[in-house]
DNA sequence: GGTCCGTATTGACAGTGTCAAGTCGATGGT
DNA sequence: ACCATCGACTTGACACTGTCAATACGGACC
């Protein structure tokens, strides 16, 4: 096997690719696992299979990560952050929209990432291939997306925050994605049309509820 | 390795162990592959592990199961059939103690199946390990949990019942368990008492929201 | 020009799920 | 009573996985 010098040496600092046509070895081991994990799960994510789709031999992936674990918390890490900014952006709706359309939006925002990325979000909950120690930027992600829900309840019970009360609102949404992405309702809801809208109908439910039994008839 | 003749050619369609001293290698199979599930995860769970602490060969096993799918199917059968069973015992509460009573049970049911058996639970809801399509006895008993779902939907809300309505409710508890089992709740709630007393605080929050918000002030 | 270092390679090891063939003892029919 | 049969179990093998170790190569820097 000719050796091809993919990245020519690049500078291991500058992780953003320059637009150039070459992407490195790192971001396209990193592309190739988020689409193994969205085609077939965890199971199909192999590290050499990896290698053997970027057209490197086994180890080389090793050079980049240390172990398979590694790439998937990078995933997650990832996953996190976009989960915090969908949900800061439906947050900032409250000025705007008021309490029903910021519980809509931030359902909107969680199932639709849910939905969009099926294969990082269950790994994102799957706490056995990504250690919470070993990777303290993930835990940070994932501290910020909780950041935003902690918002969205101040947002939507004027102010007062509990625990519990959050606990509430993430289960909601996040049982709904579960029950989708993994459970009866995937099986019986093909298309993904439908399972979108039979998850913002159900959220709707809850919404009405919560605003409703505040007495804040909105 | 001598022969030890453990199940000394035991009828095959006497499952039940006669309360004899020597249970039969397929429910010791089962056993082992339970405590595995429950210590290890599904990481855990290996086929030749199983054989090992069941002092067998490696391909002993596959004497009683066509594969390790369907090692797993079996225990994810028995869960959804436990786990309807706690639910129909919740939902019979409804005579006696209303509807908030109704909701407070079957919380307590589900989740107290879910933080008592965790393993089994994680993997009645991860489909790659067990095809719904190839285990239909799995199919059945996780539609008598579902039907208990639906039983629970018109005890609470005066008989009538939509999808939505069933899949938020069960959206609620799911996710509870989901989020202590595997999210950032199961972190920071270390023992067992303050996972439950949390979890029921919430879902108690959920349960007051329903009957309120339908106007009746039970 | 020589050395160093990062990238990638080859090779190996232990572990896994599963197929194929063999062993052995109890069972049942004639 | 004998012999075939069958089920439970064993041994052996294969392809695959993640990861360690040692090796080559090619540009960067003194």
């Amino acid at each position: 096997m000719q050796t091809l010098s993919l990245s020519a040496c690049a500078p291991p600092g500058s992780r953003e690719s320059p637009a150039s046509a070459l992407p490195t070895l790192r971001a396209r081991v990193l592309e190739t696992s988020r689409e193994l994990l969205a085609s077939g799960g965890l199971a199909a994510l192999s590290m050499r299979e990896v290698a053997r789709r970027a057209g490197v031999t086994h180890q080389a992936p090793y050079h980049h990560f240390p172990d398979k674990e590694s790439i998937v918390a990078e995933l997650v890490t990832d996953g996190f952050e976009e989960l915090a900014r969908r949900m800061a952006l439906a947050n900032d709706a409250a000025a705007a929209g008021g309490k029903t359309e910021v519980l809509r939006r931030a359902a909107e925002a969680y199932l639709g990432f849910a939905l969009e990325q099926p294969g990082v979000f269950r790994v994102m909950f799957r706490p056995e291939m990504c250690d919470a120690a070993r990777f303290p930027r993930a835990l940070a992600a994932a501290e910020a997306a909780r950041a935003q829900c902690e918002r969205l309840v101040r947002i939507v019970h004027d102010g007062r925050y509990s625990q519990a009360l959050a606990s509430m609102h993430w289960a909601q949404v996040h049982g709904l994605a579960c029950l989708v992405l993994d459970g009866p309702l995937g099986a019986e809801l093909p298309t993904a049309e439908a399972r979108r809208a039979h998850l913002m109908e159900a959220s709707a439910l809850f919404a009405a509820l919560v605003v409703g039994g505040l007495g804040h008839h909105p």
